[in-house]
RNA sequence: GGGCGAUUAGCUCAGUUGGUUAGAGCGUCUGCUUUACACGCAGAAUGUCCGGGGUUCGAGUCCCUGAUCGCCCACCA
């Protein structure tokens, strides 16, 4: 293929990578059909929600999915990534409320029908958008299985989940204090609620005895963080051992303001050192005093509204305020009153409602709940058994700690976007029915009209499901069976530790309880993306990056690369969009290396597209043999790393390999002999040298290009397409994997060959080093001396060793008279340095090194003569260290030579 | 208050079961339009491996302890 167009350097992703997603889909590559054999390895993707936008942590774990899915599926596996989208109820209920209240439109006073109509537009509006972004992400997702966690066969599957535990008895309806979010006017679960420190205040109020005893005090002072909640006293309480108290226990204090007269009760709750060891008790808005009141029969008393505002239980000046303008209207009066003691700043743990952004309020109501004792046992079971792995190792210490502590699962909410609960009550008898579809007349009185149940279900109570629903459970006709038999189980879950009980526990009790099946084998929690000073990613900071731009602007190839190679397991990553650069270097010097590899097949008239991978064939040429061997070495390096889901060591082993063994050694020994075949009088030798490992470094690299597109799929393709005419209608992505067994046992790969190139490395780097040393134009052709003994060792390679190191390479044993020399890998280099440096200034570096070579020699020689090491460390370590002495002995002798000769020169 | 993780070069981080003279990328410095690539090439400098103890022939790695930062869990109003 000719060199032009559309292969200009440096790569420009922008040019290619939009069309080419689109056309990767557009051509079905993706698609997967369920078949009757076991290659099936199946990923269901954490279903984003659906208003939201792509952000990075998106794009790290979907990154991964997709590396995991595309290795697989060059291995030659039915690969089959599931997309779709989760309504999450809460989240995008509110988006909706807020955009209509922006519209001076109240959602209460539009009905249930009508809004749900708008949540449609908006979701039909902006749920594309996150599916659109995946796709510009190379997201290989079998896109025509696109599922909606409210889609009409997934809402069955919810359905039939709600009423078979129900019919299990595990569904109960539970009237107590619950958390509740005053914005989204809702109950929420333990789950939601965000425990934040913040600074509050905790004011000590004085409570005034009824009927002081003579002598015995007017009144008691209560200390609280919140007084607003005052007006629902219905006891004060202090410690029954407390001394300070213990006349008034059983005596009336008036609340102040309201002036209702409540009980002094003792109950062991409170604490004696806290605030002034008495504590006002609030049944209805606070949970411990719910438990207290419980014991001592105080009965209950609201007094807010689902707004969190004062309801009509508080005096009538107090009606209708929000709860905080309410506070500050009662510290003043307090104050007023002179019933205010004083006012403490006070750090306190605060629970923030997770979507609402506000504090929660404790508020008594009636809810549905799932019992959890039972199922959280089956997902224990798992991860005890090994049966399910968790990674980072120490979540399954989270994991353990919740499940063993677990609460009943609070699954009603009062919105109205999401699955409404099935429970239909008979108008008539009252008598409850609980089934998919509404009873046609009820089976107690035969009565035919019903009320069902007003509240919608958790979001997480329909995507614990999501494992197996999308593939059509709970039907069961054949093409649901053919599907749940391939697809189900999944093989792994990739996303953030933030939702592991949300949604990981959950999936692992559904499956188990629904399926009998663990629904995935692993989990890997991926880092959290952070900005590169540390904090989160966050909307109100804007310190989330614009991805669309870097996209643009460094290439998605960039993005995943650099995101990818920063993973460390368990660890936060700190990012910075510059971080973009390394992938996107990375990408422009395989791309420029293609070039060359490309002109030169051109010029050689050698045809790429028959240099494939499968037709690799190994020249008996050490260049070409260590060459070989360290891709072997690479491509198990990938598979291990791959298989353990240590992307980071995949990702770096790749960039080592293209970068520093293929293009700064590989192609650099390459371009000599290329250059020697095409001079005029080449010989036929040469030529056919030149040949074969242009034709072997096109299929290996061929192989590399496989090896690396499961985390670059663009400009793998990008190249993969130009390597040959007429590939449009095909993907290297359904190219296969290279076989380490299969390649090994036709090829073998020779140790001897790494080490023999490392000694050509050893004596081109020590010249380079020399050259830099003095500050040499990298033009000047040096002298360069190796000694006649090493004359069959290299022979091969002279032409190479003087092209890399720009030197004229001598096999002879005198020395020049002023001479920059080193030692590598056994081997003695000598730079002849007359006329470049002067011979003083060499003398004097060959003391420094000496100097240098004494000190760590103490060190080797110490531990080498200290008996117990030579006798109780392994041998490889004790000959490691011989060896050590013995290479520091012989530098040490060659630079002593070097400088006598020089002395003696110099007079 | 419990539990967990982190602390290594100026910055971001690697460093497998303890074993040569602790590495990478970025940044810095030096020299290069070497005909694939300046998004490049070649070279160089830089470390109290958080502090203090201990185990060991040998500790960045294991143990104890202290400090700092972060995360999770927990009902002190």
């Amino acid at each position: 293929m000719s060199l032009s167009g559309a292969f200009e350097k440096p790569y420009d992703p922008s040019e290619f990578e939009e069309k080419r997603a689109q056309d990767w889909i557009d051509k079905g590559f993706f698609a997967s059909q369920p078949k009757s054999d076991t290659t099936h390895y199946t990923i269901v993707i954490p279903p984003p929600n659906v208003t939201g936008d792509l952000h990075i942590g998106h794009v790290l774990n979907n990154t991964l999915q997709d590396i995991l899915i595309r290795w697989q599926r060059l291995k030659g596996r039915e690969t089959c990534w599931v997309p779709g989208t989760d309504h999450a109820s809460i989240a995008t209920e509110a988006k909706v409320t807020k955009k209509l209240a922006d519209e001076g439109i109240n959602k209460r006073e539009l009905g249930r029908e009508k809004f749900l109509e708008e949540a449609y537009k908006w979701k039909s509006n902006y749920g594309g958008r996150i599916i659109g972004a995946l796709k510009r992400l190379g997201a290989s997702c079998d896109w025509d299985r696109e599922v909606f966690t409210m889609d009409p066969d997934y809402h069955q599957a919810v359905l039939q989940a709600f009423v078979t535990l129900y019919d299990q008895g595990l569904v109960y309806k539970g009237h107590r204090l619950v958390n509740w979010c005053p914005v989204s006017q809702s109950v929420i679960s333990d789950e939601e609620v965000i425990s934040e420190e913040r600074q509050g205040h905790l004011w000590h109020i004085s409570y005034p005895v009824v009927s002081p005893t003579p002598g015995g005090p007017t009144a008691v002072e209560v200390a609280t963080t919140r007084p607003e909640t005052l007006f629902g006293d219905l006891a004060v309480a202090v410690h029954p051992e407390d001394e300070r108290y213990q006349g008034l226990i059983g005596q009336k204090v008036r609340v102040p303001v309201c002036d209702r007269e409540v009980p002094v009760i003792a109950d062991t709750y409170v604490e004696r050192d806290f605030g002034t060891g008495v504590v006002k008790i609030t049944p209805a808005h606070d949970m411990n005093d719910y438990e207290v009141g419980q014991r001592h029969n105080l009965g209950l008393l609201n007094v807010m509204n689902p707004d969190a505002s004062l309801n009509e239980n508080s005096p009538p000046a107090y009606q209708g305020l929000d709860r905080y303008e309410a506070r500050q209207k009662l510290v003043k009066e307090l104050k007023e009153r002179g019933l205010l003691v004083k006012t403490d700043n006070h750090k306190m743990v605060v629970g923030i409602s997770e979507r609402g952004h506000v504090p929660i309020e404790f508020y008594l109501s009636e809810q549905w709940y799932f019992k959890m004792e039972g199922l959280a046992q089956l997902a224990l079971e798992e991860t005890r058994s090994g049966r399910l792995r968790l990674l980072p190792a120490f979540t399954e210490k989270i994991w353990e700690h919740w499940l063993g502590g677990i609460k009943d699962w609070c699954v009603s909410r009062q919105l109205w976007w999401g699955h409404r609960i099935p429970v239909y009550t008979c108008t008539s008898c009252s008598k409850v029915h609980c089934a998919v579809e509404a009873p046609a007349a009820c089976e107690a009185c035969g009565h035919v009209e019903f009320e069902q149940e007003e509240d919608v279900l958790d979001t997480w109570a329909s995507s614990w499901l999501w494992p197996f629903a999308v593939q059509g459970w709970p039907k069961n006709d054949a093409q649901t069976q053919k599907q749940m038999e391939a697809y189900y189980p999944t093989e792994t879950i990739v996303t953030g530790q933030d939702i592991i009980f949300f949604w990981i526990a959950r999936m692992v009790m559904a499956g188990k309880h629904f399926t009998g099946k663990l629904p995935f084998k692993s989990v890997y929690f991926t880092p959290i993306v952070r900005d590169s000073k540390g904090r989160k990613m966050s909307k109100s900071l804007g310190n989330s990056p614009d991805l669309q731009k870097l996209m643009a602007e460094y290439g998605t190839d960039a993005l995943r690369f650099s995101l990818v190679n920063q993973i460390v397991l368990g660890q936060d990553i700190h990012w910075k969009n510059e971080s973009c650069e390394m992938g996107r270097n990375f990408a422009n010097k395989i791309w420029n290396a293609t070039r060359f590899l490309l002109s030169h097949a051109e010029k050689r008239n050698i045809s790429s597209a028959k240099c494939t991978f499968e037709s690799l064939k190994i020249p008996n040429d050490a260049v070409a043999t260590w060459l070989f061997s360290e891709f072997c070495q690479t491509l198990e390096t990938a598979d291990k790393a791959l298989s353990g889901m240590n992307f980071a060591t995949y990702s770096s082993k790749l960039y080592e390999h293209l970068w520093m063994v293929f293009c700064d050694w590989f192609v650099e020994l390459l371009k000599p002999v290329l250059a020697e075949a095409a001079e005029t009088n080449a010989s036929v030798a040469s030529l056919k040298r030149a040949d074969e490992l242009l034709q072997f470094a096109l299929s290996l690299f061929d192989g590399a290009l496989r090896l690396l597109h499961p985390l670059m799929p663009f400009v793998t393709e990008e190249i993969w397409q130009r390597l040959a005419e007429g590939r449009s209608s095909q993907t290297i992505g359904r190219q296969l994997w290279p076989n380490a067994k299969e390649l090994t046992a036709r090829y073998e790969p020779d140790p001897a060959s790494v080490a023999h190139m490392r000694a050509v490395q050893g004596v081109v780097g020590a010249v380079r080093a020399i050259r830099g040393q003095y500050s040499l134009h990298p033009g000047l052709r040096l002298r360069v001396v190796l000694p006649e003994a090493s004359r069959d060792r290299f022979g091969e390679h002279v032409a190479a060793m003087e092209y890399l190191s720009g030197s004229q390479l001598h096999f002879e044993d005198a020395l020049p008279q002023v001479v920059g020399a080193a030692l590598t890998q056994g081997t003695e280099v000598f730079v002849d340095l007359e006329g470049h440096v002067d011979a003083a200034s060499e003398v004097k570096s060959v003391k420094q090194r000496l100097q240098k070579i004494e000190q760590v020699l103490v060190g080797i020689q110490k531990k080498l003569s200290n008996e117990k090491f030579v006798s109780g460390a392994p041998e490889s370590v004790v000959a490691g260290a011989r060896a050590q002495e013995s290479e520091n002995l012989a530098e040490k002798k060659l630079l002593n030579r070097v400088l006598e000769s020089m002395q003696s020169q110099g007079g």
